[in-house]
Order: structure tokens, then C-alpha cells, then sequence
DNA sequence: CGTCGGCCACAACCATCGGTTGTGCTCGTA
DNA sequence: TACGAGCACAACCGATGGTTGTGGCCGACG
């Protein structure tokens, strides 16, 4: 199906003949009927009763309309996500169901005039080189991995830290706990597949490892969350660790456990970061809603790696 | 645009190869870089990196991928709109602002998964044959006008009695009444443009001046309700009525006035017709739905014509 | 370090598609 | 009854989009 054709059946709808149709699409009234012939041909339907003054629609073609109006908006939308200067805004979050994704939820509920894209990136690294040529707006990041200041023309505030938990299956050792502390999980094996050296979460976890004598294994290929679910549920002697605002479809009859962990309470420090110079007028909209809902954050029982800069 | 070649982009973005999604779309290789190519030269962006073993999303594609999903669904959901059998559940309502519409609202808020399709048939003649034909589903309408008592196979009942208001402009005489009654109306100038004879709403009005010897005009060409609403707003001598649960776009700054006419409230009297044969799923659950959410009507203090049947 | 294999891009070729012009048909209207 | 408005059909033709064939690049592996 052409859009062409879609946007020609909401003009010939709307004119209510393929004449003016035609001229309002600077084609031939000659080619807007074949155009709609083969429309109706292609959903096997009649669109249009052709009389001698016009054509107007038929009931199927009413039903159709608005959705063929809702097709060019959503195509237009589509166009604008990549088009240079004023596309929405576009911002890199580190898992699309994690607590950075979160927080573009809540500032969509508050501004839902202002057009969004989530991508992910790969690690800071990517994301800033991604700010300063433009590609992209904005990024929620934990900053600065050891050795990995942020060049001057970025600037970044922290905005949220995230609690891990620890996930387990119904199987393991600490699969009643209410909660545990650090000091438990020695010992225990934690299964984190697809770290990559390098990163900036990569030196999160190495840090934590550091601090606490844990166990994390990076080994193995990352098949995505489901798969790691999967085993985490049936392996008792495996845990993984868990943003504690990941959304989680949980898959049913797995007996899976989010057990909280404390003393301390390890947290991923998650910052915003964007272009001191960058013009786009939605990037000071989501600062001062982050700002106006930043959940003031009490370092207190909590542990974060000692890198990790607070504002600037 | 073609659907075909965004099709081909989420598959090799998928994929993350050209030499898979080719195969999966069951053509070449070259063709399918052919078509990324061309997307690319027209939305003027690169959307993926080819590299020695594949081709994976720049941040452009990335931002571009989920607007183009959405754009496929819409499509699918477009085509599915007009496909014969199992199709949406496809309604008829006498207005796209009035109550009927109101109806469908509350509907869809509560069964959201149910797809629907709302269209606007001229009378209640062409519903009733659109229903026996199967090219919708459910008609609210005014049931029977004089002579016209529906065929065996098409069934009814009454949902909604509709209180009808008066609108004026804020130098009408009644404006600034808390309410009026029907005999108060006698003698003011009521225009409703539009009023199409053998139609059964015209035959509603006609019972209602015939009943209470009012003044209703139906001179002149109906621009649409912007218009009447201009005019009414500008016109002293002018009102109009209008169903009490029509949502207004409100013209600002027009002082308009809706106020409720009483001794009786003439009521517009909505039922919803269905074939008894009808197999469609989605119709059930609409008529159960109005059912349980029917505001059981108190006929006191309220007129209606004659021919009209509560139920069968 | 050279070779191999996988994958994408370019070129040439060709059928199909989608546009135009020209014309005929139908229907409402003067 | 003749006319005009509007849509459909036919013929024609350039552009589009597919195929096959081929070459270049890059990572893997002996």
C-alpha cells in the first residue's frame, strides 16, 4: 500500500469528487480514479459511489477514512522523528524498561504535547559523542566512569538513584528473604550476562564487586531478559541483579523473587546529560520537570560507586 | 511513501542483516538495499551502518524504527477496518457530537480491546439497510417513525431518552433564563438548517411543533454546526435546539447559552437496532454493556412523540 | 599474513506500474 | 433535447523497482 494513494482517497473524500481531487494533488482527474481503483481493488471493497456530479462515500469507505487519516498522521509523525532541526526531542536511555525510561513516561503524562523518541545507545561513550554532534538531545547515564571526565560542553545533573535488587528463583537460598544485605550475597553466584568491558556500567559493577568481595559472572552470550529470567527461575544457584524500577513482564508461574538489598543499599546513580549549547526548546521543558520531580535523594544506608559526581 | 518499503526496513532492522530480510520477504538482496537506499535518500538520513557482516540501526533508525512499527499497525488496522468478516463492530450514530457518539466513548473506555468503527448514515431507511445488508452492525436511531415500523429481523431497544436545550446568543431574549419553559418557546423563532423531510428526526420535529405549535425553520443550505453556531450567536432573534449531551467545541468569546427547556423536556429518544442474525461477537458485549450502563429512564416530565416504541 | 567467506553496493537489463492524453458514457439540468 | 460536469476506459510512454552478475570490504581462520 502507497501512502500516496491513502492521502488521494482522504482528498477525494474530502472534496467529495475526483475532479478537485485531482487538482489538489496537481495530477490528472484520470489518474486519481485509477488511483482509487486500485485501492479498491487491493482491500477488495467499494469505497466510492460514483455519481454524475461527484463521488461520495460508501459505508465502507467511511469506516475506512478515519483510519486512512490516521495512517498520514502517523507517517508524518514518522518523518519528523528524523528530520534535522526541530524533530522531537530524542533521548538515550540505558534499558528501555528501566527507571530512566520510567522517568520519560512521567514527563510524557505531564507534557504530552511534546514529542518523544527513546533510543538506546551503547555506553556513555557513544551517548556523548552522540550529544555533541547533535544526533541526539539528551541522555540518562551514570557519570564519570574513572579516567572518563565529561568534556566541557556537556553539562549533566543527577537525577535519580535507582536501588538494586537482588532476583532470584523460587528455588534458591535466599528466595524467602524479606531482604538481604551486602554482606549476604558473598558467596552467592550473581549472573549478569553481557556486561562488556568498557563500559561505564561494566566499571559500576567491577566497583561493587570491588567494595564488597561479591561473586557477579559476566560470562555467557546475553540473550535478552527473557531468556535470563528463564534460567535465573530454574538455576538455584543463580541470581542476577535488577534496577528495582525495571518494569518487569513478569512472566507467570516462574516464582521468580525481587528481594531488596541493604546495608548498604547499592544504587545506580542515573544523571542526565545534554549539550550546554543545545536550542531545543523541549530540553529545558524535561530539565525543570526533573528538577520540579526529582525525588530529593538520601544518600544515607546507600552506596553508590565513589566516581560517580553528584552535579556540576 | 510505500508500506512495503517500511516493512523492509523493520524487517532488516530485525534482522540485522539485508540477507536475511530479503529472504524473509522473499526477494533479493539488492533489492531490499535498493529500497533502504531509496527511504534513506528520502527522508535525507542514513538509517543503518553497514559494516562486513550486517547492517545495523544508526541513531536516526533507531528513533525512526518504533514510529514505523506503529505506522504498520496502523496500516494493518486500516485494512482490517474493511475486511469482510471479522472486522471492527461498525456503528452507526445519527451525529458524530451527540449522544450516541457519547455512548460509543463510554464503550470503547470500557472494552478498549473491542476495535470499533462509528459512521454516519443519512436516515434511519438507509440504516436499516445497511444493517440487513451486514455493511454495519448497530444503528442508533429514533425508532419508528409513522408508517415505518421496522422488518421482522431487525431488532431494538431503547438506551438513551436525550433531553433536548435550547441555544441561543447572548442578546436573545431568553438568554438569560435559568431554564424555560415549552410553552415560553411559542412564538420565538427556532432555525434549524438542515432538516431533510422523511427523515425520522425530521419527523420528530414535526410532532414536536405539531404538539406544542412551535415556530421550528429549516430554511437555508446547512454549512455545519460552526456556521449555525455563528449565526446563532449573532442573531437576537435566533435559537436553536440542540441534544443536551452534545460536546461542543466551544467558539470562544461568542457568549453562547444552552439552557434547558422543561414542562415537559422534550427528550430525543436514541435506540439501538441491531439483526437478530447478527453473529458479530463485539454486538453482545455492546448491548450488555448499554444494558448495565443504561440510566434507567423516568419518563415524567418529559415528551416524546408518539410512534416511538421503548422497547420489543 | 594471506586467503576465504559473508555481506553489501553498483551496473546492466527488463517487466511492470503509474502517469498523461484522448475519448466515451451517464446523469442531472437548463 | 441538448448541454455540461464528472468518471471510466484505452493507448501510449517514461519511471520505477525488480532480477542477475559482479566487485569491494572486512572479519575470521589456517
Amino acid at each position: 500500500m502507497d501512502l500516496d494513494i491513502v492521502r488521494t482517497f482522504v482528498v477525494a473524500a474530502d472534496a467529495g469528487q475526483f475532479q478537485e481531487a485531482a487538482a489538489e494533488l496537481a495530477v490528472t482527474q484520470q489518474a486519481v480514479s485509477k488511483r482509487i481503483a486500485a485501492l479498491e481493488r487491493n482491500l477488495g471493497v467499494r469505497l466510492f459511489t460514483r455519481t454524475a456530479r461527484g463521488a461520495e462515500l460508501t459505508i465502507d469507505g467511511q469506516a475506512f477514512l478515519p483510519h486512512a487519516r490516521e495512517l498520514l498522521r502517523v507517517a508524518e509523525r514518522a518523518v519528523a522523528s528524523v528530520r534535522p532541526g526541530r524533530r522531537p526531542l530524542r533521548v538515550d536511555v540505558i534499558a528501555s524498561r528501566g527507571a530512566a525510561a520510567g522517568l520519560m513516561r512521567g514527563f510524557y503524562r505531564a507534557h504530552p504535547e511534546i514529542d518523544l523518541d527513546v533510543v538506546m545507545l551503547f555506553d556513555i561513550e557513544t551517548a556523548v559523542a552522540a550529544i555533541r554532534s547533535g544526533a541526539i538531545d539528551a541522555s540518562f547515564r551514570a557519570v564519570a566512569a574513572p579516567g572518563r571526565p565529561l568534556p566541557e560542553d556537556i553539562e549533566s545533573v543527577r537525577v535519580l538513584d535507582e536501588p538494586l535488587e537482588l532476583l532470584t528463583g523460587p528455588a534458591h537460598a535466599l528466595a524467602g528473604a524479606r531482604s538481604v544485605t551486602v554482606a549476604q550475597l558473598a558467596g552467592h553466584r550473581i549472573w549478569m550476562p553481557g556486561i562488556v568491558p568498557g563500559t561505564e556500567w561494566a566499571a559500576y559493577y567491577d566497583d561493587l564487586v570491588a567494595e564488597f568481595g561479591l561473586t557477579i559472572e559476566a560470562t555467557g552470550p546475553n540473550f535478552g531478559s527473557d531468556a535470563l529470567l528463564d534460567t535465573v527461575a530454574d538455576t538455584p544457584a543463580l541470581a542476577t541483579f535488577m534496577g528495582g524500577h525495571t518494569r518487569l513482564v513478569w512472566p507467570s508461574g516462574h516464582g521468580l523473587r525481587r528481594i531488596p538489598v541493604t546495608d548498604p543499599t547499592p544504587v545506580y546513580p542515573h544523571s542526565l546529560l545534554w549539550h550546554r549549547d543545545n536550542p531545543h526548546p523541549a530540553l529545558g521543558t524535561l530539565r525543570a520537570h526533573l528538577a520540579a520531580t526529582a525525588t530529593g535523594h538520601d544518600a544515607t544506608g546507600t552506596w553508590a560507586p565513589s566516581w560517580v559526581i553528584s552535579s556540576r
